[in-house]
Parts: structure tokens; C-alpha cells; sequence
DNA sequence: TTTTGAGTTGTTCGA
DNA sequence: GTCGAACAACTCAAA
């Protein structure tokens, strides 16, 4: 009797339900990741996300050794490495915890009606999500739309409290073939564009415990007032921490109201209700994925599908860079094409900006941040992305466009943000760091700025681009 | 079945 | 300087 744990987007031992299951079931227990063909399928990994994958992995077989086993790893189509591995192991039963990516449910599927054809035992589970998409609907059997009602119904069911870790984890008596983790090469090395991404970052469910504890005794409670203040660090940068499945979200969510009563004795602080409410989203993006598969490449709207997006690869490429005139954009790229992290309301600045200023298709900036987020996921940046381009289910409204440098004033009043990373401006006073070229002749020599040449002019006029957008947008609705 | 109220995150304009 | 309305209708969810 030996079991097959194959672990995916859960890279954790605490509140690991498939663990725990197979621990529960008695015998040995072989861990093993299968790394997919990456080449084989849309919406693989992308380079950040593939350099955290390293670490995470590299994490949980430290900690499987200290419970006695050692973490397996196989690279190949996931189907045919189980079915591989059950032939060498023996094992009579395969449990793993769920997955809601369109072509990962498909494979689920199709992986347990094999499994089970041969004989094996197969056991799946729920270890990413407070409620899986399929257990809340409205009153008439069907998906919510819209997040409020969803966020309602989520918060009236009972969230389930997180098991701890098992002490020890058989492992089997003879070790299996494993491929080396520096053989998948999921690190860069020439060159080395990680530098910063590790200085900010520990991968691992040490790393994100340690994280969720720092969050949960300090700004978690202003968190309501600081988290759209990207110069404050308000937020709980768990972000990818929860995507790899190195903390799961019932565990934040006890961690986090747990550590609020003892604060105040009182009912929920609003800052904690707000981040809870965050969560929130996180379970919606996934409700609509699971709902519309179809959300990471078609506009839930249809109508946006006639919508006129414009070609425009000079504008395209200073948005990737940093480079497009408007501080706080500016800022926000080069912030995740250093750390592979962008504070939220950054992100949404500068997607507006793309979609709306550039008028730029919403996936080309969705395929962006997929390949340079450390926490890219596919439900929550699919429907992000939906939403600012106001094409998704609950979307903002078409004329919600963002002000560049209005937004910079009221959220990063004293340009700490801009500052710290486009040093080339940071000489401005306070009411020019966000819009250089209103400043005089005099206050850019001051500053030691010569705009298009120490730093772009902008790249689009904002009043008239956003004018060019409305218009836009209100042709489509038209027919 | 019909009705009603509501809907993450904004900006601009004019009184 | 401040404030409320307009920006557009539409669809969702529940009563």
C-alpha cells in the first residue's frame, strides 16, 4: 500500500487536505511535482513565475526531509508521469488537491477516470479556495455576476479550519529516480535579471508564514486606510505566496480575524474586513473562470469584441518599459520588472493607461504581467484585466478613466513611490513629481531634468487620449 | 412574473 | 474651493 501525493498549486504541509488524507489512509506516501511540458501549453508558467516555482519547490523538499521523505520531481505531460510512476512505485491510490485553470480541470477529469479504470484509488480535494466555484450560486442554481452578492453568500458560510502539519511523513523504503531540480533550469542565469526579485522575496511556506504573522500584527488593521497607498507598504504581499499554494486562504483568513479579536475584543476592525473582503475577490476571479473558461482570451461583454484596438508598438514597448512620461506608470512598470510585483493600485493605473491612453488590447497587457508577475495567476489577472478594460462580468463602467497624475497626487502625495523608482525625476518638488512637464524651464534645470532626454515628455496628451477612448468605447455600444 | 435597487477601486464640469 | 451631477444604459440578484 503506497500512496501518490501529487502536489500542483499547494506547495504547503499545513492545511494540505490531500496530505492529510493520505497520511489518514496509513502507509507510505511517495510526494511528487510534475513539471509540465511548458512548451505544450498556452498559459504556461512565464519567467518570474517559473523563478519562484524554483524556490517553492526547493522549500518543500527541505521541509518533506525533515519529516522523513524527500520530494519526487518528473518533467513530462502530468498524465503519463503518474501513470509512469504508478508503474515503478506500485502505488495503489493517487490523491492530489484541485486545480480550476480550464485545461487543469479537463486533465483532472480525464486523469481520475483513467485512474480509476486501472484499479487505482484517486482522492481529490479542496486546499486553494474558502468555497470551490460549483458550492455557491444564486437562488436560481446559477453563477454570480456581480461581486457583492457573490461576496455575501461567501461570507455567510463557514470557513473551515486549517490542519496543522503531520510531525513525520513515511516515506517509501527504496528511493525513486529524481530529476534534479537545477536540471529543469527554471532559474535565469545569463543573464541574471533575478537580482532584484530575490532581494524581495522568500519562497516557501516558511517565507509566506512568516509574511502572513508580520501582516496579521501590524497593517492589517489600517489596512483599509494604507493598501492604496503604493508607497506605504499597507499590503500583505501574499500574493504569490497564495498562488503557489504555500499558504492557503483559510489559514489567512483564521490567522487574520483570530489575531484581530485578540487586538481589539471587539468585532471585525474595517481595515481587516476590507482585506478579508480581498480575499473575496480572489474566490470570485476564481467562481468566474470556473464559470466562463473563456475569461483569460474573450471579453465576457461580447460587445467588446468589435471594440477598435490600436496597434501601437512604440507605445506598447515604453509601457513595458517604464518609459512612457507619466511617473506613477512609469514607476509601477519598472517596480514589477525589478521585484515581479506591482502594488494593486498601481496596476490599475497603469492598465488603464494601456487600455484607455494607448487603447491597447487588454490581453497584450494581460500576457505582460502573466510573464513578469511573481504571483501571474490566471483567475485573478484574467479577470483584473476584464475589469479595468470594463468588458468583465462586474466591470468598471467605460468612462472610468484613470488620471495618471491625479492619481500619483492623492495616493503617492509625497512621491515616495515615484521617487524610489524613477530617481530621474526625484528632484521635482511634490507638486511636480507627478507631472514633470508642467513644471517651468527653470524648476526642470533645477531638478536636473531635460525632458525626452533625462526623462520622456509624455507619450500621449491624457486630456485628449481620454477623450480618443470614450469615443471609442461608445461606438461599440452603439450598434 | 415583474419590479426594484444596486453595482470596488473615477473624473470632469458647472453651479 | 467645494459639491453634486453627469457620464449610459444595462444587467444582475433578490424580493
Amino acid at each position: 500500500m503506497l500512496t501518490l501525493l501529487w502536489f500542483g498549486q499547494d506547495l504547503r504541509l499545513t492545511d494540505n487536505p490531500a496530505l492529510a488524507a493520505a497520511i489518514a489512509r496509513g502507509g507510505p506516501i511517495t510526494p511528487v511535482f510534475v513539471l509540465d511540458d511548458l512548451d505544450a501549453r498556452e498559459w504556461a508558467p512565464g519567467g518570474a513565475s517559473l523563478w519562484w516555482l524554483h524556490g517553492s519547490l526547493r522549500a518543500l523538499d527541505e521541509s518533506l526531509r525533515q519529516r522523513g521523505n524527500a520530494l519526487v520531481l518528473r518533467r513530462g505531460p502530468a498524465e503519463m508521469v503518474i501513470n509512469q510512476l504508478l508503474d515503478e512505485t506500485g502505488a495503489d491510490a493517487v490523491y492530489w488537491n484541485r486545480r480550476y485553470e480550464p485545461w487543469a480541470v479537463a486533465r483532472g477529469e480525464r486523469l481520475k477516470t483513467a485512474l480509476k479504470e486501472r484499479g487505482i484509488e484517486v482522492w481529490s480535494f479542496n486546499s486553494a479556495l474558502i468555497q470551490e466555484p460549483w458550492t455557491v450560486s444564486t437562488q436560481k442554481g446559477e453563477p454570480y455576476r456581480v461581486f457583492t452578492p457573490f461576496w455575501k453568500a461567501l461570507r455567510a458560510t463557514c470557513v473551515s479550519e486549517p490542519a496543522a502539519a503531520a510531525a513525520r511523513i513515511p516515506g517509501p523504503a527504496t528511493a525513486l529516480e529524481r530529476e534534479p531540480l537545477s536540471s529543469w533550469a527554471l532559474r535565469p542565469t545569463a543573464p541574471d535579471w533575478a537580482g532584484g526579485i530575490q532581494a524581495m522575496w522568500t519562497p516557501g511556506e516558511a517565507g509566506a508564514q512568516a509574511r502572513l504573522e508580520d501582516f496579521a500584527a501590524g497593517a492589517a488593521s489600517d489596512y483599509r486606510d494604507k493598501r492604496n497607498m503604493p508607497g506605504v507598504a499597507g499590503t500583505s504581499r501574499l500574493s504569490p505566496h497564495l498562488h503557489f499554494g504555500e499558504i492557503g486562504p483559510r489559514q489567512i483568513w483564521h490567522s487574520i480575524t483570530a489575531q484581530a479579536l485578540a487586538n481589539t475584543g471587539n468585532p471585525m476592525p474595517a481595515g481587516v474586513e476590507t482585506y478579508l473582503s480581498e480575499i473575496g475577490w480572489r474566490e470570485f476571479s476564481y467562481h468566474l473562470l470556473f464559470h466562463f473558461p473563456t475569461l483569460p482570451e474573450a471579453p465576457l461583454r461580447p460587445e467588446f469584441a468589435r471594440f477598435p484596438w490600436e496597434e501601437n508598438a512604440k507605445g506598447l514597448a515604453a509601457w513595458r518599459r517604464g518609459l512612457t512620461g507619466y511617473p506613477i506608470v512609469d514607476a509601477g512598470m519598472r517596480e514589477l520588472w525589478n521585484t515581479g510585483w506591482m502594488h494593486n493600485r498601481v496596476r490599475m493605473i497603469v492598465a488603464s493607461f494601456l487600455i484607455k491612453d494607448l487603447l491597447i488590447d487588454w490581453r497584450i497587457g494581460e500576457k505582460w504581467f502573466w510573464d513578469t508577475l511573481v504571483d501571474a495567476d490566471l483567475a485573478s489577472n484574467s479577470a483584473s484585466w476584464q475589469w479595468v478594460a470594463g468588458c468583465g462580468a462586474d466591470a468598471a463602467p467605460y468612462f472610468r478613466v484613470f488620471n495618471p497624475s491625479l492619481q500619483g497626487a492623492k495616493f503617492d502625495p509625497e512621491g515616495d513611490y515615484v521617487r524610489r523608482w524613477v530617481p530621474e525625476i526625484g528632484k521635482l518638488p511634490n507638486t511636480l513629481v507627478h507631472s514633470p512637464w508642467e513644471a517651468r524651464p527653470l524648476e526642470l534645470a533645477d531638478a536636473g531634468i531635460r525632458l525626452d532626454r533625462t526623462y520622456p515628455a509624455p507619450i500621449v496628451e491624457h486630456g485628449a487620449a481620454r477623450q480618443r477612448a470614450l469615443e471609442a468605447f461608445s461606438r461599440i455600444k452603439k450598434s
